[in-house]
DNA sequence: CAATACCCTACCAAACAAGTGGACTTCATT
DNA sequence: AATGAAGTCCACTTGTTTGGTAGGGTATTG
């Protein structure tokens, strides 16, 4: 399951991309539209802009803005950024690759199905962007 | 990503399923052999007797087994069991299905993605059983 | 100077991983 | 039958991590 934390980037990021190319966004306008605690938001934004997917101006007229086109940012890359491994097994994950232990002596029989399970999702999440946020269906 | 707790589930099914229909296992020798802690194993293996997955007998010569024929398990089922939902978003969850606040008055953006990847994983772990554990490929 | 992002610390609650102690059940031996 | 060893069963406790909240202070920009 998705963190909430997740889910409040996603709903975050959906206004943003609404408010695409419009000049910075304050935290609080984004707070109180999709009702997020604005503290935890905030969080939540500087970890976005850390990561690269946003960019913030200081000052008077401020705010939060997306970095690249919405299309650019892959919905799999929100979920890294935020909860970490899309896989089920560390020992199967691309980007926080760990070996297991007890899976090199014994036979893991898990393995080639979490990868499956893995490639399956990816195939999905690596294919829907930003935009695809604002697109009804 | 699947708990360590649904991890040991699998290894210590995984040994179970070796042992299918050559009577019951003790919990100390499923520890033993795949390095899980005792008393954290005797809770596992409690809660999979209790969803009818295993079966278990008191006393001298006692132990857990499976209880249907492994290809009748999926592992969709175990995952459920000890992990709880398979889905990313509760709202899209076939058996742990919550509605979303703020799902129904925006435009839930993320809901058709989720429900892709959702049918996606359980078109594969739908179709893998305790069987597959211990096919080597 | 005022508005705003940035950053740090502390705190609370829940979940998770693991361990403890003991009650109850079954079986084999005598 | 009585006994004791071999087992599961089960309610607690403990320590750690994680998710989320709250507050205040600093730096930067118009």
């Amino acid at each position: 399951m998705l963190s909430r934390k997740a889910q409040y980037a996603f709903r975050a990021l959906t206004h943003l991309v609404e408010k695409y190319d419009q000049g910075p966004v304050l935290i609080s306008e984004i707070s109180k539209k999709k009702k997020i605690p604005l503290k935890f938001l905030e969080n939540i934004l500087l970890e976005l802009k850390k990561a690269g997917i946003l960019e913030s101006k200081k000052g008077k007229g401020g705010g939060y803005y997306i970095k690249n086109h919405p299309s650019k940012t892959h919905m799999a890359n929100i979920i890294r950024i935020v909860d970490g491994p899309i896989a089920m097994l560390p020992c199967v994950s691309l980007y926080f690759y760990e070996r297991c232990k007890n899976c090199n002596e014994e036979f893991c029989a898990l393995h080639d199905t979490m990868i499956a399970v893995r490639d399956a999702t990816l195939g999905i999440l690596e294919h829907r962007t930003l935009q695809d946020l604002t697109i009804p269906r």
